[in-house]
DNA sequence: CCTCCGGATTGAAAGGTTTCACAAATCTGG
DNA sequence: CCAGATTTGTGAAACCTTTCAATCCGGAGG
């Protein structure tokens, strides 16, 4: 900016004020001005507009998992708000280890972000809570922690799990599969416990749902629980599986194939996210929809209010699934 | 810093000193230095030490499509280079529009990142040598571009077309649909390219390549193709597809299974990428394989390389990529 | 012709860190 | 016990912007 000052004939201050109040300059010096910068190729210096400043013009999410097409969604309706609010945003990727979750968290609380958005790992993690009231805004992606101390943007999963599991009983099924990591996931947790309720409402025992326990979420789990199932004896086997997402159930609809099971005359499937390879897949799998880009959308602009209102309420918002039936439950 | 030295007793030298050269200072004030900025929760500015060092811990990556699983792959493999390395690495999706992929470019310029690793919409554009001119490293991922002013790692896509087709052919297929947008997609030209090579190694005419041509190369695309195929008369129909990547070739089976062609009976399927799902498909998919991770590895490192090596010299770094060999072309 | 006004421009301080020459303290060996 | 070497610690400059009070200037109003 010295050089492009000095080239221009110019004070420091009005180059300044070319950059960031170009009303406040007379047209033909801000003309000159500007053609200085062009010809000394002047690429202004963030770190020193940030230092000065105060604040950066970065979002960021942190993803758990860079490759699953849920979370691209996600970040592509994040995308579109901070498009509309002359913001970046840089994708981080969790990959579901906490150690990888916390270093991208202390890089972008050093970087003085604008806000963090992230899917973490344990949305109760007291570090969260640390960056937020620490000043740097956070919100929670598709998880409901318990504090306070932020916004969360999440889908009703136990709502999600109820849907899909009393769809399978009004196609007749009695005894169905639960697949997925349960124990370790929030989410899963939370589907399995929809899954649950839609049986006893329906007058069903608890003991009609069948855990297949995974260890992720992968189409390799899916396969791998797929062969489990076929090795039950007949009279236990269930008729129908609710997956807890659509890669396993993918995964599980390719063993079917393998095995001769027909879908869904052997056994029903109903997956999870509707990610746009279930639409594709051999039998078109029944899914539970969630609004995946309005959840990133949504995410960012809380975040977005929250930098900008005075007097912020932290919002939990909390969106509804549906669910898309396909030929993978239609018998 | 200041409120961490006077805390501590000791100046400010001293406290940058633990932070950045540990060694050089005896064990007890860091000890005590250590615990003031515990207790008083130290936050690093990270503006000020890019602005006073010069230089920042972040890599970033660029990409073309971040809904496409490929380059979350390639960037996994950016991620463990860049783990080894203390660094972190933002994650940046173009979306294919030349406008985004300029906004994050200036973005990234400005906040003086180490460097820029991208998978850019037009590898020749000028930006990309502007900046590198500049002085912030640049490294083409999976495009070989003309200049010489940064390195690039891609995989050959001529090879990679040529083995698909000669495949093909060696099945006993002589009418062979291409599916893709060659008229807009480097990559997608030169897999073509191979396609008629192989072709012409076998003593086939050109003309025994059916262009079947596609606005992007989605799952979508796949589809239509598939029913533009399905409407051609039996006569002039190809008998096998080569698919410029998986999405495009999953969508064509999805067609297939609709249309109640059967695969490979009636059409062999040939996709590229050898993305997880091409293996889970309805019937499991031939296609073609590029080290993916390796990719992006080796791409963070060529650029690693560069910042630290004196007198570097650009490098073109070009994979080979394999055939794997599925049911939808074994008859 | 003077005063005052508003818009355009200026100059200097401030922001938080790193770096480096230098001072102080401690140790080593004779 | 001393000179010299080595280990620790210090202080101020530098990095590049933004901001804001102060100054300048031309013109309108009296």
């Amino acid at each position: 900016m010295k050089d492009v000052a000095a080239a221009a004939g110019v004070s420091l201050g009005t180059v300044s004020n070319v950059l960031n109040r170009p009303d406040r300059v007379s047209p033909a010096t801000r003309a000159k001005v500007e053609a200085v910068m062009a010809e000394l190729r002047f690429v202004r210096n963030e770190s020193a507009r940030q230092l000065r400043a105060g604040r950066s013009r970065v979002l960021a999410y942190v993803m758990l998992d860079g490759s699953n097409p849920f979370f691209t969604d996600v970040a592509a309706g994040m995308e579109d708000a901070a498009d509309a609010g002359d913001l970046s945003l840089f994708l981080c990727n969790s990959a579901h280890q906490p150690s990888r979750e916390a270093a991208y968290l202390g890089r972008l609380e050093q970087q003085r972000v604008q806000g963090i958005l992230i899917t973490p790992v344990d949305p109760d993690a007291p570090l969260l809570g640390e960056i937020a009231r620490r000043g740097t805004p956070v919100v929670v992606v598709d998880r409901t922690p318990g504090g306070t101390t932020h916004c969360s943007v999440a889908v009703d999963d136990v709502y999600g799990g109820e849907i899909a599991v009393r769809h399978l009983i009004e196609q007749g099924h009695e005894r169905i599969a639960f697949i997925g990591n349960h124990t370790t996931v929030g989410q899963v947790r939370d589907r399995r416990l929809g899954a649950l309720r839609a049986l006893s409402a329906a007058g069903l025992y608890p003991g009609h749902l069948v855990d297949l326990t995974t260890t992720a979420l992968t189409v390799a789990d899916g396969r791998g629980a797929g062969e489990r199932l076929a090795g039950l004896p007949a009279a236990v086997r269930p008729t129908a599986a609710f997956c807890a997402n659509d890669l396993v159930a993918l995964g599980l609809l390719q063993t079917c194939a393998n095995l001769r099971m027909r879908v869904p005359g052997d056994l029903a499937i109903v997956g999870y996210d509707d990610i746009e390879f279930a639409a594709a897949a051999a039998v078109p799998l029944t899914s539970v929809r969630q609004p995946r880009r309005r959840l990133g959308r949504t995410a960012a602009e809380l975040l977005l209010a929250e930098t900008t209102e005075t007097g912020h309420e932290h919002r939990k918002v909390v969106f509804t699934p549906e669910l898309v039936v396909r030929a993978s439950t239609l018998r």
